[in-house]
DNA sequence: TTATAACATTTCGTATGCGAAACATTTTTA
DNA sequence: TAAAAATGTTTCGCATACGAAATGTTATAA
């Protein structure tokens, strides 16, 4: 059985992995309640308005969520007229999603840099020394690799 | 408005932390798949058995998630007989959550050293420097207190 | 040219996951 | 001593969140 203190040790190095999701969650909640969304319609709405015309497969990369997740979210944001949903004319499988005028301006509204919870204290948190934040992601990337065990990749 | 290369720099240094969680989860998965159990179900068997008799508000800190949450998911592994749960005679607000002899069970089958995906994986990722490991989870916990605005309290 | 495989999305069933509100209990205040 | 506040948990309503299966479309193999 694997010891205690290596299940702490796991325990120590994935705690913060939780608990960023959480505070991340909790800031974007301040931010979408506000202009009357939820935290990962906002998120969505952010990575369209970033991607004009990007299709559920894409988008699933980009926010680290299943496709049939994104299935339901967009679909509720379609129907709230906040995002457009398009079929592709070269290939019918592939969708293509843009913002609505309203959807932009609700995006707006939640991220405007003078309200938004999410975007002062992330300024807040990138004044920290830029060599500390490259280094946190490169190493974090190391330990992703491992963990996918695609660590060979990841030696450059 | 917050300009692009802001709204990237914001995405990079978050996309880790997604990342990661999604792939704990499904390394998770693939442990509790075998056994029968959720991943989410298999990490608070974990959490109870490395702290017998946790109430409901410290298990919420431990595991990052909501007290309500927590509550569902109590629910459904007492009605499987995995967990025991039991008032404090001390404060009968307080649950005392054990693991049960067949919660012990499945959480050893579960992350048998020899099976688990999981701990396999986890082990390989901490075969990184120690050094490395250390650094990255400093420089997390100090973007984490600024985030939540405790950096004060982080600078030591 | 046809059959098979792969891709992109949707649907389905079940388990989260959250905040707010409700409830019971304990602690603190007046 | 009684009222108010705080704590711990449960319930509620709604939105995820996932993997598997289904559906339609495109690409590849035979």
């Amino acid at each position: 059985m694997t010891t205690l203190p290596e299940l702490e040790k796991i325990k120590r190095c994935t705690m913060p992995f939780r608990e960023l999701n959480r505070v991340l969650f909790q800031l974007r909640t301040l931010d979408a309640d506000r202009v009357g969304i939820t935290p990962q319609q906002l998120m969505v709405l952010n990575e369209v308005r970033n991607n004009p015309g990007i299709g559920l497969d894409q988008l699933s990369e980009h926010v680290q969520l299943a496709s049939s997740t994104l299935s339901g979210i967009v679909d509720r944001l379609v129907k709230s007229d906040l995002l457009r949903r398009e079929r592709s004319t070269r290939d019918r499988r592939q969708l293509e999603l843009h913002l609505s005028p309203s959807g932009l301006e609700k995006l707006q509204e939640a991220y405007d840099p003078e309200k938004s919870v999410l975007l002062q204290r992330m300024a807040v948190a990138l004044e920290m020394p830029a060599q500390d934040i490259e280094t946190m992601i490169r190493i974090q990337n190391q330990f992703l690799a491992r963990l996918r065990g695609t660590e060979e990749l990841e030696r450059t």
